[in-house]
DNA sequence: ATATCTAACTAACAATCGTTAGTTTTGTCA
DNA sequence: TGACAAAACTAACGATTGTTAGTTAGATAT
C-alpha cells in the first residue's frame, strides 16, 4: 500500500512534460502544480529522473504487453494490424501524457532505464514488422516495401496525442473504425 | 553580402537541436561545436531565440510556399495531395534537422515569431483540409471524416525526418512512389 | 603604414537548476 | 494525551544557464 502520492507527482509532470518538453519543466513547477514546495517532493520520489523513468517505464511495458499479446493471437497478419490500431487508440486516451512524453523525450532518460525504454521500443518495431512480412508472404498485403508500411502506419498510432483534443465528440469506436479503413484500404 | 557564418551556426545549432532538442543544448554546446566560445557567438546572432526563429521561419516559410504553389495548381484533388506527398519527402531530405525542431521545439519560441509558425502551420493544415474536402466532394476521395484523412497523411509526413537515416539506399522516387501508393491506396 | 572592421577572446554577471540538510507541522494510533 | 511517522517547510549548496562588457588578434582598405 505504497503513497499514491507519488502517482500524483508523475501524473502532474507527465501533463507538464507534455506541454512544455522534460527540459523546460522544473522541479519547482512540478511542486506549485501539487501546490507543495520543490523540496517536499524528495520526500516520494528520488529525482527527476526517477519521475521520468517510472513514467516512461509504465507505458513502455503497456504497449509490450499489449503487442506480445497481439502477436501469439490466432488471427491473420490484416486482423493484427487491425487490432494494433485499435490498441494504440484506446491507450492513447488514457495515457496521452505518457506517450507525448516517450516520444518527445526519451532520450533524456539515464542508465538502464533507457537502455530498457530503447530495447521495448526495438521489440515493438520488430514484431509489427514481422507481422508485416507475414501478411506480404500471405498475399493479404500487397508487396510493397515493408518499412514503408511500418514507418506509415507508425507514425501516425504514435502521434495519435497530438490529435486527441480536436478527436472532441468524435466516438472512440467510430475512430477505430475510420482509423483503421484509412491506414488499410486508403483514400480512395 | 552578410556573413555566411551566421549560417554556420544555425546549421549547427539544428544539428544538436534536433539531437538533444532545444532546452538541452546550451550556447557552450553549439559553440563548442563549432570550436569557438560561447561569447563569440554573439558577434553574429542576438541570442538562442534568434537561432531558433530563424530556423524555424526559414523550414516552415518553405512549407508555406510550397503549399500554396499547390492549392492554386490545375490539378485534381488526388493529384494535389500526391504533390503534398513529394514535397514533404523533398523538403525532409534538404531540412531533416530543420522539421525535427519545428516538429518538437516550436513551442519554445516567442513573441511574434511564435505567433508567425503557429499562423503558418495553421494555415498549412487549413489548405490541406480544403483540398481532402473538395476531393470527397468531387468523389475522388472516400466519405471518411476529413480530420481522420488529414492527420493519418499529415502525421506521417511530419515525422519522415525520424525514418530519414534508416531510408538508407532506398532512392527518393521510389520512396516517394511507395508513399503515395501506401498513404492513398492503403496496403491490401 | 595607419586606420577600420571583423570576429575571436577572457571574465564575469544574475538567474535558475536539481538536490540536500535540518526543522516543523500534520495526522494516526496506542 | 503522548509517541511516532509521514510529509510538509526554510535555507542553502554547487553547477549550469544565457548573456554582457571589455579586450585583442587578424584581415582589409585607404
Amino acid at each position: 500500500m505504497k503513497s499514491n502520492r507519488k502517482q500524483e507527482i508523475i501524473q502532474i509532470a507527465a501533463r507538464l512534460f507534455k506541454e512544455r518538453g522534460f527540459n523546460a519543466v522544473s522541479m519547482r513547477d512540478i511542486a506549485q502544480a501539487m501546490d507543495i514546495k520543490a523540496a517536499s517532493l524528495y520526500n516520494h520520489i528520488s529525482g527527476k529522473q526517477e519521475i521520468l523513468a517510472t513514467l516512461l517505464l509504465e507505458v513502455a511495458e503497456e504497449f509490450t504487453i499489449k503487442m506480445n499479446a497481439i502477436s501469439s493471437e490466432m488471427l491473420t497478419p490484416l486482423k493484427k494490424i487491425e487490432r494494433v490500431i485499435e490498441v494504440h487508440i484506446d491507450t492513447t486516451v488514457n495515457y496521452s501524457e505518457h506517450i507525448a512524453t516517450l516520444n518527445n523525450d526519451w532520450m533524456h532518460l539515464e542508465g538502464s532505464a533507457l537502455k530498457s525504454v530503447i530495447k521495448m521500443r526495438g521489440d515493438y518495431e520488430e514484431n509489427f514488422r514481422s507481422i508485416i512480412k507475414q501478411g506480404i508472404l500471405e498475399g493479404e498485403i500487397k508487396p510493397q516495401h515493408p518499412e514503408v508500411i511500418l514507418f506509415s502506419i507508425l507514425s501516425t498510432l504514435r502521434t495519435l496525442y497530438l490529435w486527441n483534443e480536436k478527436r472532441g465528440k468524435m466516438d472512440v469506436n467510430v475512430l477505430k473504425k475510420d482509423m483503421v479503413s484509412v491506414l488499410i484500404n486508403g483514400i480512395v
